[in-house]
DNA sequence: GTCTATATGCGGATAGAC
DNA sequence: GTCTATCCGCATATAGAC
């Protein structure tokens, strides 16, 4: 448990990033509170970026590669049977849960970093996040499409962004913040997470809208 | 259509803001965008944030009006009987996109900033946005509660969190970004973001987690 | 690898003429 | 109400001694 400057600069890094969000967060805040010089950021990383990026990727690829190894042993389980849709889900939400419980104390702020990549605006941030996330999202697509064959390509997809938005916004910890139980179990966060995207995504898909209420109207 | 400077200062903040974030996006970039006076921005609103707070409360006044109206006329139709869960959510995700498009190319970028808004780490920002959705959040809430009797408040009060957030990211114009038939038609997306939080909010609450994956690995 | 000192620029806000 | 000019602070990044 040697505490490297590079380390601690990520640790540190890590939670203020997540706290405070990327562009509110300066070098000088991270090296003050990590008790480095502030040019060592530089000097490891070469940019303020650039450690947001390595900030990410320490999480992300254990985080993903978890997922897709759940998905492989579905896979390998499932002898052309279909698999269950609430597996093909646990499969991608539970990693990141329980990565950040195995990291404990570290990791603690992590989810809350990634809800927030999520809505930088930062272009070259956000590509950087979907290359990584890119071979999950194709693999769980196809995972999807199969087990729900009875919906379109493009409402799969169009769920499957919602699941997302659904998972980072409460990663973002806005959540567990407005809960009145004021300690907000992660388990029976997830859990609950969980039965609410197996139900969006096993949704009926002929469902139309109401009629008594329009979006064209023609108000004025 | 009189274009005095404050009205101009708002619908260039707002698309800037949409399209930067509010940090990213400076008073220079604003004013001189909009072919104003750097200083006309502090005369007309005091500050940067003030702006913000204005132009979040031109938008959101309608919607959550309409909202509440909607419900207002949902309950006063059923006697007694219970609202279907779809028409409380429609009563809910309707008006935003309704309002937008009724505000053509002015209200074009505003569901990008309200997407982005719900991830603003700003405190003061966040505030005044649940200040103003603090109503309806009561008001639907309970609506919630009379339609799911069979559910916990505590789980009802998570999955509305999990729903907003499906709709937050949905707004901030990610997936139609990344979709791939080009111009996703807001209808469609409307639609279908309907379909998946009615799954998500009626799905059965005794679905427990799969046994072969489990959150509390010892690994070390 | 780590430090100090500094280059260089942009940020919000305001004073005061018109 | 609108303009110019400016205050003042903080940002990232780097140069160069140690």
């Amino acid at each position: 448990m040697k505490a490297d400057t590079k380390t601690i600069i990520l640790d540190v890094a890590e939670r203020l990033f997540a706290d405070s969000g990327f562009i509110a967060t300066s070098l000088r805040d991270i090296t003050s509170e990590a008790n480095v010089n502030l040019a060592s950021v530089n000097y490891h990383f070469g940019s303020k970026e650039a450690l947001l990026a390595a900030v990410m990727e320490r999480r992300f690829r254990p985080i993903n590669e978890a997922r897709l190894q759940l998905l492989d042993k579905l896979e390998a389980h499932a002898n052309n049977k279909t698999i269950a849709l609430q597996q093909i889900i646990e499969a991608l939400l539970i990693p990141p849960f329980q990565k950040q419980m195995e990291w404990g104390k570290s990791g603690e702020k992590f989810l809350k970093l990634v809800g927030h990549i999520h809505s930088e605006n930062n272009d070259e941030i956000r590509v950087l996040l979907l290359k990584q996330f890119e071979t999950v999202r194709e693999r769980f697509t196809k995972a999807f499409e199969r087990a729900l064959p009875n919906l379109e390509p493009s409402e799969i997809h169009l769920r499957f962004a919602f699941l997302i938005g659904a998972m980072a916004f409460t990663m973002m910890g806005t959540i567990t913040s407005s809960n009145p139980n004021k300690s907000q179990e992660p388990e029976q966060l997830l859990a609950s997470l969980i039965r609410f995207c197996v139900g969006g995504m096993t949704a009926s898909s002929s469902a139309s809208m109401s009629s008594s209420i329009v979006l064209n109207g023609d108000s004025k």
